[in-house]
RNA sequence: GGCGGAGUAGCAAAAUGGUUAUGCCGCGGCCUGCAAAGCCGUUUACGCCGGUUCGAUUCCGACCUCCGCCUCCA
């Protein structure tokens, strides 16, 4: 039995499907206008492993993360460059397939545009007008009418009344009330082209929240099981998601909302404005991806996170000893008994709320009692059940000496310079010639190059 | 002002009304030519004050501090 913390009831519930044996999930994805941060990582990381959780819980899962390709930072940017926002939008989709394939991050099963369902919102949008929930403005947007939505607040616990409406920012005089949001937004004169589509209401284009109601529906129909998100999606936009989805379709939209946390630099949201965001590419220039996808998962997913070069080496350490472990203990091939005690505590971990911080103690414990049991068969055996259960959070399933000899920087010292390196020591070695088999350990050393002598011979690595 | 989250050992991070979290780092030991790796051991952990209880880090109440959302944001 899968438990999950679901925002809407602010606590754990037991999973129940809509549809026996199948989860339907969509989770709020990119905007495509820039690289993604490791706020991004740890958002797809976890709800990959989620997924992962449900597949293996032998849930048949339909996964859908959307990709926002139409918005006001997109035209913003694709106008700074001097570029069409297609051409913008297609780089930045590359560059965020290729950092979420090197986290290990299983593509969902669908990766809906927006820019593919203006037709989608337009007919959400009409039934919201049948419905008394939209307005035309003035100045020809169409803007949802929050108080005419029974329940709005429900999801963020927001009570509008309690809100300081036009204390941070402007209200439009657009808008009828200060809450209401836009629906469609009518096309203004120095806009490109290619974000103008026609509408009953005039050439324009979708406001943000709407896209999700669509492709939502048209994935997963009118109510599905799962939403996702991070947490400062909440309100606003999974709020007006359900005033969208709910108001125009007439019944529940979600049943179970969630939301992972963030991460921090100095206990402090990783922002733009504080200029304390970091670029995947420019972490993975530094760390093994595996390292950085260990380090997410380390930490609950609804707890906040903490980044800094010291965490991560920190994370890096502790995965040098896992792999290290299946190195020196070769695994066998395992079929997962959950009946088994270290397996049976695995599955208890993920089962409620997908505590992969539980699921990854165990696997430490897996691997002391490999290291113990070391040639003999327990030891193999644990060894095979601790790579069996990591590869269901996507880790440990490299070549162990080749992600331990893998660096990040570039060395002069090639494997065959290392190789004959290690040559030339043993045969000092076997001169008992100490001064000169260490004087080339420390040379290797100082290069970052660890050897570990053991009975079957030198290895190496590197730090 | 409203809503929500959190304060755990040097660092990171979980669970839990009484029993070892786990990892990193440090220290000691075993092993080793010496190391490394591994194994063993190890540093009075639970913000503060009350209450409930035979017993609270864990439940209840007050307080202090920090963070998030209320605007685009994973």
């Amino acid at each position: 039995m899968i438990t999950l913390y679901n925002t809407l009831a602010r606590e754990k519930q037991e999973f129940k499907p809509i549809t026996p044996g199948v989860v339907n999930m969509y989770v709020c994805g990119m905007t495509v206008y820039d690289y993604c941060h490791i706020g991004h990582a740890r958002m797809v990381v976890v709800f990959d492993v989620i997924a992962r959780w449900f597949r293996e819980s032998n849930y048949k899962v339909n996964y859908v993360r959307n990709i926002t390709d139409i918005d006001d930072k997109i035209i913003k940017r694709a106008t700074e460059n001097g570029e069409l926002i297609s051409a913008l939008t297609e780089r930045f989709i590359a560059a965020m397939n290729e950092d979420f394939d090197a986290l290990g991050v299983i593509r969902p099963d669908h990766e809906p545009r927006a820019t593919e369902h203006v037709g989608g919102m337009q007919s959400i949008i009409s039934k919201l007008f049948d419905r008394g929930l939209a307005y035309s403005a003035p100045n020809g947007d169409v803007y949802y009418a929050v108080r005419q939505f029974q329940g709005y607040g429900k999801l963020s616990r927001k009570n509008l009344a309690d809100q300081r409406a036009g204390e941070r920012v402007e209200v439009d005089a657009n808008k009828q009330d200060a809450a209401d949001f836009v629906l469609w937004k009518s096309a203004k004169a120095d806009e490109p082209a290619e974000v103008k589509w026609p509408s009953p209401w005039g050439l324009g284009r979708p406001g943000w929240h709407i896209e999700c109601s669509a492709m939502s529906c048209h994935h997963l129909g009118e109510h599905f099981d799962i939403h996702g998100g991070g947490e400062d999606l909440q309100f606003p936009h999974h709020e007006n998601e359900i005033a969208q989805s709910e108001g125009a379709h007439g019944q529940q939209y979600v049943n179970y909302w969630l939301h992972n946390g963030f991460i921090n630099v100095d206990n402090e949201k990783m922002s733009k404005s504080l200029g304390n965001f970091f670029i995947i590419r420019e972490v993975l220039a530094k760390y093994d991806a595996e390292v950085l996808r260990f380090f997410i998962l380390r930490a609950h997913y609804r707890s906040p996170l903490n980044y800094s070069d010291v965490h991560l080496d920190d994370a890096k350490n502790a995965l040098n000893r896992l792999y290290t472990t299946l190195k020196s203990v070769p695994p066998v091939d395992v079929e997962i008994d959950w009946a088994e005690p270290y397996a049976a505590r695995f599955k208890a971990a993920m089962d409620d709320d997908f505590s992969t911080t539980e699921a990854v103690a165990v696997l430490f414990e897996l691997a002391l009692y490999a290291n113990k049991h070391a040639g003999m068969s327990e030891g193999s055996q644990a060894s095979g059940l601790l790579k069996a259960l990591a590869k269901i959070l996507g880790l440990l399933q490299r070549d162990p000496s080749a992600y331990l000899q893998a660096g990040t920087t570039d060395s002069e010292w090639t494997n065959e310079k290392i190789e004959s390196a290690i040559v030339a020591r043993k045969e000092a070695r076997a001169a008992k010639n100490w001064a000169e088999s260490d004087r080339i350990r420390n040379e290797l050393s100082a290069a970052g190059i660890v050897l570990e002598d053991t009975p079957q011979g030198t290895s190496w690595r590197r730090e």
